[in-house]
DNA sequence: ACCTGAACACCGTTCAAGT
DNA sequence: ACCTGAACACCGTTCAAGT
């Protein structure tokens, strides 16, 4: 968004300022029509600056979700591997519950190469990665996982603290003990 | 679905039979219209039948679903309160992920009584309450936890199984792992 | 009683023009 | 260049009738 028409730009700004409103009240889902219109634009402007709803995310959240890069960085030097991964995971959780139902929407991105969010949601899984990586090798964390588990783990106890947020606390409890390893084994018995 | 006309009852199977495969192929999301275009229905008799979405879900899932209290009550006799919940643990999150975006319709019946999944989803609940307080009795399993939260345990796994089926075990691990009493009990008191 | 086709108010997306 | 109103094909839901 560096030049363009006066308008063009202005419009831009419209359009997030509205879209950050929609998002936080009706969730991710909001309809995009609402946003042009309370935006004071027409619909066909609001596609052509966010071809996608993806783009819209990413224009509102990128940057923040970025900083989870940046906080896994510092989080490194720190001497307690274990409880850097916790601080860390606990900032991630916090970060997708931004809006309802980002965390389909960061999810799908993960996997999905094309979408605008795709960059950011992979800078946010290497992020953890080096967290994860150090507190393995210090034992203190199950080996048997990698940043790709770690991902869907951050996800789904966003998913579920969303939806209750009394649960927040515990369900993140359940999975920072779920981490680490622990004096019974971490293979499970399925039943054959 | 006793009495009623032949005529109605026919439809009711066939829509049933439609919801089947739309739900499996598209998801609970799955276009109400199509499923009773391809009943060879008309749309409102589909209302008529199943007056919400939980309504056709209920139909199809709720036998299945109670029976999870069933085997409750045989893994309650179990010599290992531990392994009888994760067993069941295990069988439940299988239930919530036999549709895309069933787990989201049943915790959000949870939390609204009016809805027609909501004694069953109750019935889960519950039966998930007596295999926890038999393992936290037997101090296998921290206490610090209720049915409430564990039912959002089953809910955020099977939810992030469903997009990621490969990360099932482990997300199911990790779980499992967090509910023991682990050797780092900073949330637990202990009584000595 | 039980059914149906057609309408209604939405949605995201794309069109043909306007300045 | 950048914009807009109107159209398009959907969706769930409800209507006015049909047998």
């Amino acid at each position: 968004m560096a030049a363009g028409r006066k308008d063009a730009r202005r419009n831009y700004e419209r359009l997030l300022t509205a879209a950050q409103a929609a998002f936080a009240e009706h969730g991710v889902g909001a309809s995009l029509n609402d946003i042009a219109r309370n935006a004071g634009v027409g619909n066909v402007t609001l596609y052509r600056h966010f071809p996608t709803r993806q783009a819209l995310l990413e224009a509102l959240l990128g940057e923040s979700l970025r900083g989870l890069r940046t906080r896994a960085d510092e989080l490194l030097t720190s001497p307690a591997p274990d409880e850097a991964l916790s601080t860390w995971l606990d900032g991630a959780v916090e970060h997708a519950m931004t809006y309802r139902g980002l965390v389909d929407a960061l999810v799908d991105s993960l996997d999905d190469p094309a979408s605008d969010l795709h960059a950011t949601c992979q800078a946010v899984k290497d992020a953890g990665a080096q967290l994860l990586a150090k507190a393995q090798q210090a034992g203190a964390v199950r080996p048997d996982l990698d940043a790709s588990v770690l991902f869907s783990l951050i996800a789904s106890v966003a998913w579920a603290s969303e939806r209750t947020p009394a649960h927040r606390d515990q369900l993140l409890a359940v999975m920072l003990d779920g981490l680490r390893k622990g004096a019974s084994p971490a293979t499970i018995e399925r039943a054959s």
